[in-house]
Formats: C-alpha cells, structure tokens, sequence
DNA sequence: GGATTACTTAGCCATATGGATAACAATTTG
DNA sequence: CAAATTGTTATCCATATGGCTAAGTAATCC
C-alpha cells in the first residue's frame, strides 16, 4: 500500500491502468492475459501493474511461473467517498444560495416601488 | 476541458490541487486567498490551477487585477461514477461467487456420506 | 535435458511534472 | 503620479514517468 489518494489518483491517470482495474472486475487474472490486450512491450506493461500495487489496488501472487493479479476495492470505495464530500460541500453551499435567492424578495432596494 | 478521466486523476494525484478543491467547495475565491496556505512560489501554484483549469475541475475569469476561481462540480460526478461502475461489477462479481458457494452444499461429492 | 513459457531485472531515452527565480504587465491606492 | 497589489510570462532545474531493448531466471513440456 502506500499514502492514500495521491497514489490512488497517480494511479487511475493512466488509460492502461484503468483498463486493467476494469478487466480486474470480472476476476482475477495471470499478467500474460492482462497483458496481451496492450500494445506495449510486457516490461513495460509490468510497471503499470508494479505502479497498481504500490497504490494497493491490486495484489498478486506467484504460483508456478505464473503471477496471478486481483483487485483490492477498498481504495475504490476510499476515493468514491472523498469525491462525494467533495460533491456533498458544494452542493450544500448551492442549497444556502437558493435560501438566499429565495429570500431576496423584500430586503433594503429602494427602486422597485 | 480536456478527455476526461486522464486529466482528472492526473489532475487530483497532487494534494495541493485536492487542497484547492476542497476550499473551492466551500466557495469561490481570487487566486491569492488560494495560494496563501500552500508553501510554494505564486509562479509554482499558478501551474496547479492551470492543471485544474486544464482538466475542466475548475474556471476562472479575472476582474480588475483579480482573478476568481471557482468549482466545475460535474467532473467530481463523473469520476464518481465511472469509480462506482468499477465497485458494481466487482461486488457482483462477489454476489456471483457467494450464490456459487452456497449451491455447493450437494453436488458430485462421494466423501460426505 | 533442451526448448518453451512466463515473467524479471537492468539499463537507456525522451518527455512531463513540480518547484524556483527574475522580470514584466495591469490595477488600484495614497 | 508613485507605490503597492495581484497576477503573468519566461527560463531553468531536478526528478518522475512511460516506453524500449537486452539479457536473465524459474517452471513446464517434449
């Protein structure tokens, strides 16, 4: 694992990453299948998933010579809830601006009789 | 704005844009009142909101010698979203599993007699 | 046991990122 | 108008990132 949402987000920003998250979903699988959909050389490809790890998104573990990958949700359900916050803040403040629109209909105007 | 999900995980991987975000949830605000709790040159955190800006998190428009910044929320919701699709197909996944464990209490066994 | 398979490790390279300083607008304000 | 505010632009720098090739190692297969 490692320090929360920067990793988590450093992550997500990358489309060969989220596509293994995706194809993680519908289980788990060896690197050679997760690999084989990317055009990438598998080195390559093998730090994305060293990258996924490091982010505790996703374990494996080696049986035989094949490393078999799955994903961990935990970090998924920690983001979704700091963007909803987020969401739930602002929209809190848009609800104590329709109050206030609500209520702008009598305070000190003076031209409109 | 820019293609989605790239520049916004790329753009909340930094805890001084997530720092940003937050205080923008709480309302609009001028550049400065943004920079002043973050230890890092103006030029610095000017780039930041670039990055914010860049991804669609964020817009701007300066008046006088002042520039106020203030929350896209619609993002946020996409990237919710697109997080919440992930955790659905993996709890059902689970489901899936679970309904598999608990058919298993009869099938081809010859050593539960 | 030699050949395949399935990764791993080690280096190299180009570009992106996050930070800094210096110098330059453009607006207020005294 | 001079001075202070508030950004903005231009460089520069060190490190991180994403890709590659080449050369291992450890299982399995024939």
């Amino acid at each position: 694992m490692d320090n929360n949402l920067d990793s988590f987000f450093g992550a997500m920003a990358d489309p060969t990453r989220r596509a293994v998250i995706e194809r993680l979903t519908r289980g788990p699988a060896p690197v050679s299948e997760l690999h084989a959909p990317h055009d990438i050389a598998l080195p390559s490809f093998l730090k994305h998933l060293k990258v996924l790890e490091a982010a505790g998104l996703v374990r494996s573990e080696k049986i035989g010579r094949v490393r078999t990958v799955h994903i961990e949700a935990a970090p998924l359900a920690t983001a979704e809830a700091w963007l909803n916050r987020q969401r739930r803040g602002w929209s809190r403040r848009l609800d104590r601006l329709e109050q206030l629109a609500a209520a702008d209909n009598d305070p000190q105007q003076k031209d409109t009789p």
